[in-house]
DNA sequence: CTGTTAGCGCTTTCAG
DNA sequence: CTGAAAGCGCTAACAG
């Protein structure tokens, strides 16, 4: 390995000058600059990170938290394109990006942990909001700099995120059903655990109060994240004497699988029911029909998480943000008149 | 920061002692290991890994590289499921995951370099194949150690890699269609710089091949993998003047795509085509129709490389390793005979 | 079984 | 504008 020593050799200068150098540090001439880089270049020096962090007592790296991953809702299309979002600024900013994936709440834990403890990162970014978190608490705890994508369960105000507006997103494409004449409709969700959903779900209920329709407890359904592929939520619907002619779907992932097992039990869509959702991923508009959803701008939500968490890293005092990503509802064909 | 220092002096002996003990050295006695973990846990001790790694010369951690991300491929569920395979096999060795994405060849090239020159990594996972990579002729030169999921273009027999045989899985998903009756079979990929493509359809002309089927030029179609969904494809195929009634698809995104767009033209499958495809994602078994495809164990691969790459990264005579993934055919309802 | 010492590669005062 | 020296937190001979 060439270390700075070598460089500094070759050059004919003292190692705390090729320092200087790497860090362009102005009281050093341009003459002993361009020297010393051209050695740097013959040498293909390269420093080494670990033996910076260590003076620095810092590292330029942040953690990315994803969620357990029990189930298959980490084959979300939703994580890699947050991936890239994060990627993109981490990139741009020279830093790097440890990715965390846990089976299990406690697996998850003991990794956030290490990697605080052990300096591996300067900042995490959490991709998942769960009541009762004990990453969260511990993160807190330890004044840590994190970031959470969405909105955090408790403390609200000290803890910085970045989320959409989730409520009025979900009453916003309730009220396009609405004007589209619908009246019976229904909610389908993913865990209630997840707060996006019960704020998609609270929107979907403040849309229906405002237009001054009642809600019905049939009408609500919360089937496990990707689980069965919307099976059981399909087969409560049909057990009911009205069928909803409208469905608000919290997830895209979920409504293909709606859409399938209501073509299952010969339900057009949207000819006898309409169907929205969120998310806007590539998915979305290439199903039968292609999805009326809300674009969450998920490559954003990753970018601007990752531009907060970097501040935060570089100035501890950087104020608590709350950042709202702005969606737009694309209107596609799973829409129609009531 | 509380360091090995602190912990020295609260349990009353050196520094290195500490060390051992963290170790688990077993020269150290039984009283002095338990003296020193309580002082640990009391000072709540963790090991700087930036310490570590300096002196180790090396750095329990490896990087993740994605593919370049200009388009949506991405967003394919391949990735976090990948993701979560090597990531388990990581964590229980204790080792950490640098995840790379970048947009372009270039930038994530100079990524790449990044992380080997700088010591971030010991070891790099290529979640990709291309032909004339310059990352992959780096690594190379650079004799670091490194796997490619999928299979590698040149020096096959230098480059460890981990893969499925996706020649003999597109010649046996063929054959489904062949045994079902089927004769006028297309197949549909995407680029055909990506070996996987080309080893899929080189099995699905073996098929035909064996059983005497001659190859229609106009039944391969390429299209850029995810673009416009498959639009392109099913245009092509509905210029023809004879449609085939099987169609190879050599992956389960682009079926989706694919699908939807027979659907838009008033073909239904299975019953006017039939159709196969590559890999099982999640969302294989909850279009319409469910669909028969090759489960290539996305997991498994994550998991296998990993642990490939960790056993290079500890032994540098570890021998060049060819690890073949078993697949398996799941069938659904996609295809019907013929 | 344990302590002393040197040093990993780099940055950063402090001198000059 | 540049060099010498100290030290970041840890490990690994080498002594004892």
């Amino acid at each position: 390995m060439v270390t700075i020593k070598d460089v500094a050799k070759i050059s004919g200068v003292s190692p705390s000058t090729v320092s200087r150098v790497i860090a362009n540090n102005p009281r050093i001439s341009e003459e002993t600059k361009k020297k010393v880089r051209k050695a740097m270049k013959e040498l293909g020096y390269h420093p080494n990170v670990n033996a910076r962090n260590l003076v620095a007592k810092s590292t330029k790296a942040v953690g990315v938290i994803m969620p357990s991953s029990t189930n298959t809702a980490l084959q979300n299309p939703f994580f890699p394109e947050i991936l890239r979002g994060i990627g993109s600024v981490i990139h741009d900013a020279q830093y790097s990006m440890y990715l965390s994936t846990g089976e299990t709440e406690e697996e998850i834990f003991k990794e956030v942990q290490r990697l605080v403890y052990g300096s591996y990162v300067s900042g995490v970014i959490l991709l998942y909001s769960r009541i009762n978190d004990k990453v969260t608490d511990f993160l807190r705890e330890q004044d840590f700099p994190f970031i959470i994508v969405g909105k955090p369960y408790d403390y609200e105000t000290e803890i910085s995120h970045v989320d959409n507006d989730n409520f009025k997103a979900g009453k916003e494409i309730t009220n396009h059903l609405i004007n589209m004449g619908h009246s019976r409709i229904g909610f389908i969700g993913g865990s209630r655990d997840l707060f996006v959903t019960r704020d998609r779900e609270n929107g979907y209920l403040a849309a229906l109060d405002e237009a001054g329709i009642e809600h019905r407890e049939e009408y609500k359904i919360h089937t496990e994240f990707l689980k069965s592929g919307g099976r059981e939520a399909v087969e409560h619907l049909m057990s009911l004497d009205t069928l909803p002619t409208g469905l608000v779907v919290s997830d895209d992932l979920i409504s293909l699988g709606i859409l399938s097992m209501l073509e299952e039990y010969g339900i057009r869509v949207p000819q006898d029911i309409s169907l929205v959702s969120f998310n806007n991923v590539y998915l979305s508009e290439i199903t039968r029909p292609a999805l009326t959803t809300v674009d969450i701008q998920i490559y954003e939500l990753g970018a601007q998480s990752a531009k907060a968490l970097i501040e935060k890293t570089q100035n501890k005092n950087e104020p608590t943000k709350r950042i709202i990503i702005p969606y737009k509802i694309v209107y596609r064909d799973s829409v129609s008149k009531c």
